[in-house]
DNA sequence: CTATAATGTGAGCATTCGCTTGCATTCACA
DNA sequence: TGTGAATGCAAGCGAATGCTCACATTATAG
């Protein structure tokens, strides 16, 4: 092999060289699985379309569940990242100006990939017992319920946990709905969120039976 | 082997007979779906699980995903009847009333078998193109659809496709969300979700923005 | 009872998959 | 420039998987 290595580009020092395997790799992944689904995504795929050879992927993971797990965990934390600064920026607002902001941001983040979000969503479900999944995912219905607490004056239910998870599910069950039924404008589609949860947290209706 | 052919139930006629293999197998692939995960339903499985050799399977399903699609189609199709039912039985009454009982209805068959109604509904993604499952989902639609167009005048959304599969979307999300979370109430998220989609339905709000 | 069709069987083939291991390359630092 | 550690490589192993095929069993018809 003839190397030339004034016409190469330097490599990059070392623990970043590592962390830029890890990023490809994850994002190798992504990509398959939003393309090509949750089959197509087997370990000599994704060391493939990542540019890297198999011993590299299980260098950085120490099975395939485990690059599952670190996307769902990494789309986890951008959201609730994202929620924790709208809830911030947007103290003193109503109840239906929050909300609308607040579900935008989620809305538009499932959009910008909705068969991977998708995807991600089903995997959720296979790894139950992971903590720190679980501490993510209880994060982000915290700050449901931050929301709901500040408002409870606003809304006819109950500020618990329920009450948030449904509202979480009501926006992951519509996005993936519309993706699914070949929707692609964010836009219109958030505004139905909107409306769904304001709707929800906002009604009651007389004793039914 | 000694046949005692007074004692041993008569084996049924020819067609009942592969019917039942038939039957066998999708069941057995339902339990080991909703028990042990997509990962675990294999052939090999479903045939032993099924009580019955890889060879049969194949003989009344050209490939595994086959046998997925017709579990898929056969829950849509349950729910079709059912909504088709309750329609016409419930005509003359109000909007509440109805989404009350076409929403328990809903609610109640995919609690039945939360696990499962989850992951038929995800594998549902991965036959976009069969016309049997697209129909039997247009159906659907078109039964939601249907109500929406009766009650027009009660409604501040308007009667599109979307809407109704908005109202879809609404209830699936939040019975996978609930059974996520661990709820097994039937009742309780029955009437969660008739408000969900009233509230949806129902209600306009000034011009978000 | 015999012939024929329908149904059921399961060993095993061809392939794929997850993962290990032994070795090569590149880096930081003296 | 030399050294040890960090990182990258890829052949390939053992197990599992989807599916076929040659054959056995059971039912129906004449």
């Amino acid at each position: 092999m003839i190397s030339n290595p004034a016409a190469k580009p330097r490599k990059r020092p070392l623990q970043t060289r590592s962390r830029e395997t890890v990023a490809v790799i994850l994002e190798a992944t992504a990509r398959i699985l939003e393309a090509e689904g949750l089959e197509a995504a087997n370990t000599n795929a994704i060391a493939a379309r990542a540019g890297v050879s198999i011993g590299s992927v299980y260098q950085y993971f120490p099975d395939k569940s485990a690059i599952f797990a670190e996307l769902i965990h990494k789309a986890e934390a951008d959201l609730g990242d994202n929620l924790e600064m709208l809830l911030a920026r947007t103290a003193g607002l109503s109840l239906e100006e929050r909300v609308g902001i607040l579900v935008k941001a989620g809305v538009g983040q499932q959009m910008q990939r909705p068969q991977l979000a998708r995807i991600l969503d089903y995997l959720e479900a296979a790894f139950p017992k992971d903590p720190i999944l679980k501490a993510a995912d209880e994060r982000i219905l915290r700050l449901i319920m931050q929301l709901l607490e500040e408002h409870k004056e606003s809304i006819a239910r109950p500020v618990s946990p329920a009450t948030a998870s449904d509202v979480l599910s009501i926006v992951k069950g519509m996005v993936d709905g519309a993706s699914f039924a070949g929707e692609v404008n964010a836009a219109e589609l958030e505004g139905r969120v909107i409306l769904a949860v304001l709707g929800y947290l906002k009604h009651e209706y007389p004793a039914e039976k």
